[in-house]
DNA sequence: TCTGATTTTAATCATTTGATTAAAAAAGTT
DNA sequence: AACTTTTTTAATCAAATGATTAAAATCAGA
């Protein structure tokens, strides 16, 4: 009677198993630095596991990406599009709910922006949906503009203004939180407060000069 | 006098050639994405010359890793210590040539983000002068602040606030050029314009509520 | 020019890593 | 149970990769 109680408590199906831990991994860490090993021993599953679902690294790689570039850009469409709310009010709830995705997903941003760079050959995926965001936001911005007027320029330096105020926190917390010796709940407080400060200063920076 | 022709163009030494290389490619790509045959490749050297010279792809990476830091870092704490600027010209300076700087190295800011993931034992080296900086900006936000006073949380807003007005368009760099179809000198003038822009919306950030 | 040190090269090694295979184990069907 | 299919494993492969070595080329000083 060798293996009578045979530990089958398996939480999940295998194939479950590997992509969460994939995406644990490839999202904290990127393409490169993760092994399939890394990967396999996160799922406690055998190696020949992996590529026996997901035929790839690479396969299994684009899955997760994908996934993660819907979550980035996901939240943004409906509210931008809803006509009941005054633009002010959109500004407020995308914020909002942003900072409350991101809170639980941390790394995303850092992934997204590191999988920009690199070959552009696998955003032909997620192509129209960076479009989308960029009309969502040209829609949105007209009204409260300095000059009253979208230009090119005008668009441009919102996203990067808006943008950088939710997202870089996001990109930049590991230095954050260590230049300012913070903890994740001291940080993640920090995170809360700017539900409220992030569309009061994106007011401010848009009526200034 | 033998060889007064010999074709020694050759461009600085070998060693300098690989420090380059390896620069231009562990900024770009990070540390698991490049080969050490790429740098060889990169350098027009043997490989084996990259070993003889640094004895390992880490200890070169080390090298260049710390020089990166310094020059992410250089820049700030001379201005904010000036005693003859105000905080506000102060301001007006730094933002000036960091822009500047960014412009000239603009894949620096995310591997400074990359690098704080990743393991912390590198970063001793570098840590005294993330303090430095932390110190730097504690002592010339005071004034301008809302309130009036500083306080913890104010100091880690306003860093994610000007670092994010400052550095996130450098790191969001190929999605903002791919989203708003901008050329490299589309977003090298957009960038000229912040130098401008930024202390101007930073104030009205500060007075803002 | 000769000699010894330095620099560079080609060849090779050992490990890592993504992937495959053949067979065992488990689950499902009749 | 008998069998068929699906899932999982251990063993192994081939290529990529960081590193080393011994020898060749170059250089510096007499």
């Amino acid at each position: 009677m060798k293996v009578a109680k045979k530990k089958k408590i398996d939480d999940g199906s295998a194939e479950q198993k590997i992509k969460e831990a994939a995406r644990k991994l490839f999202t904290e860490k990127g393409f490169d630095a993760v092994k399939t090993r890394d990967i396999a021993a996160e799922a406690g599953i055998n190696l020949a596991l992996l590529n026996y679902y997901f035929r790839s690294k690479e396969k299994l790689f684009d899955i997760v990406m994908v996934e993660n570039f819907e979550q980035f850009i996901q939240q943004l469409i409906p509210v931008f599009g809803n006509e009941s709310l005054t633009v002010e009010e959109r500004f407020v709830q995308i914020t909002t709910r942003y900072i409350e995705m991101l809170k639980a997903n941390p790394d995303l941003p850092f992934f997204i922006m590191n999988q920009m760079r690199g070959d552009s050959s696998k955003l032909l995926a997620v192509r129209e949906k960076m479009t989308k965001v960029r009309e969502a936001f040209l829609q949105n911005i007209g009204k409260n503009m300095a000059g009253g007027k979208v230009t090119q320029t005008n668009i441009a330096h919102f996203m990067m203004n808006y943008m950088g105020l939710i997202i870089f926190p996001f990109i930049a917390r590991p230095m954050l939180m260590k230049v300012n010796n913070l903890s994740k709940k001291e940080f993640d407080d920090l995170m809360e407060e700017r539900k409220a400060l992030v569309p009061l200063w994106l007011n401010a920076i848009m009526k200034a000069k």
